[in-house]
DNA sequence: GATAGTCCCTGACGCTACGTGAGGGTCAAT
DNA sequence: ATTGACCCTCACGTAGCGTCAGGGACTATC
């Protein structure tokens, strides 16, 4: 069998020797034998464990588990895997919302002398317009309430399919709470709360992350903190502004 | 406007109050201002700020290049943005590549015992195949070598589709060296540069990260290390398992 | 066998991005 | 005026190495 030096084994797995030195140190990861010069040498066992390590490690596993993990009796590797599958598939879908998200920022960036003619948010006036969407771009590029707060811009550059669903996500809610509204419910009464549930859940989608309670009503304070959100509110029904926000606080009080 | 004390700013954006206190310190995000009691105060602008650098620390990027960034006069958001996109995007695949990874190992695992028909690697006697499977399943479990050598297991988990990818793969490859060694081409003949460049691909693909020239050097040793493997080889073309080590080597010191 | 070049070693300090108290003001309400 | 929940500023600790510094070891060549 071919025994390896630090060199080697560092250009083979790609991790420095400096790296390996310090799994010796820690006892992650001990070469096969050292010979009497002191030199490490490592073996095709210490090879497949450090490959187990670094796939760990790409997790964001603390080397200190990782070595508990792989020298545990009844490592159950089954049971190792299907976490790591788990945490691995949470990370890659976080990452493709985050893709996705960047998109639709990129678009309503490069579109935004482009298109003027969508309509989603019909409350705001003409003139107060152009500001808002200054505002928009400047401040919020790129993040969550530029998100929630879809300028037309930006839902013009989504696609069909995403656009229905938006649309009828935002619709189903609002009109809703509006029904609620007219119907004399206080506001945040429980009956609500499927809608707002869903509500935040496609926040969350949008955000690219979960939200909080504490950040649903943080986003509940920004509707009513902007006078174009309170405009396109009130243009639903009257009072609706503050019934919706309201709304979301008792929502997101009770979950917190 | 309504001001956010640290606290409020930490649960909105899910960053903890020490963290603030760090970035303002490092100068990333400053407050909007201080109380003269010295209580730090922030504004909507603050918090889209420190939306950006998270963001931006999604994506691995040191906290003092974010400042630099964010700071920088003629900062493109565009061209940021898009930077930003391709960055995830290959973490995205990477991830994703991990993760089908995991699941053939798995399969592997847990079809242990079950499915012994498969005929990939026909070159290895059945009594040794038990053992080289136990060698296999126990020792490269879920990583490098246990990719390249799939074992019938491994290979029965895969999607149609796959298997015939992956058959293709190896076949087009190891006819070719065939061929090769047939014709008299001398070992590593740049003439067979393509297949083996389509090779390291592959290994990159199913590795889920690149195969530098030492790794694929290193696989090549490894290919000759394992008597199945030569075994395997030895049967498409007497000699065949040499020339493809070392036509692999040649290749992989060319690259290097 | 002397010299050069390349590898190896062991400290040991530095770095990032915070966590975690310690010790002590502040604010809002009771 | 006291409680409780906030806020502050040091300041040291941590992980996972990077990066010299200072000094042997191995290989090859002259």
């Amino acid at each position: 069998m071919k025994t390896l030096t630090v060199k080697e084994v560092a250009k083979l797995s790609g991790v420095s020797v400096r790296t390996l030195h310090h799994y010796d140190q820690i006892g992650l990861l001990r070469p096969a034998f050292t010979g009497q010069n002191r030199y490490r040498y490592y073996g095709q066992e210490e090879l497949l464990r450090l490959q187990q390590i670094l796939l760990h490690r790409e997790l964001g596993i603390p080397l200190g588990e990782i070595g508990a993990i792989l020298d545990a009796p009844g490592f159950d590797r089954l049971q190792a895997l299907r976490l790591q599958r788990e945490r691995l598939n949470e990370e890659a879908k976080r990452y493709a919302q985050l893709v996705r998200t960047i998109d639709r920022t990129i678009a309503s960036l490069e579109g935004d002398r482009a298109m003027r003619n969508a309509d989603l948010y019909k409350g705001i006036s003409p003139d107060k317009q152009a500001e808002y969407e200054a505002w928009l771009v400047e401040q919020y590029g790129g993040d969550m309430p530029e998100r929630i707060a879809l300028s037309k811009h930006k839902y013009e550059s989504l696609s069909e399919a995403e656009k229905l669903e938006l649309n009828q996500e935002l619709h189903d809610m609002e009109q809703g709470l509006a029904e609620g509204l007219r119907r004399g419910l206080p506001m945040g009464s429980p009956s609500l709360d499927p809608l707002l549930e869903r509500h935040r859940a496609w926040v969350s989608q949008m955000w690219g992350r979960p939200c909080p309670p504490e950040a649903y009503a943080g986003l509940a304070d920004l509707y009513l903190s902007h006078p174009d959100f309170i405009a396109r509110y009130e243009a639903i029904e009257p009072g609706f502004a503050e019934y919706l926000s309201g709304s979301m606080k008792v929502y997101a009080n009770r979950r917190a």
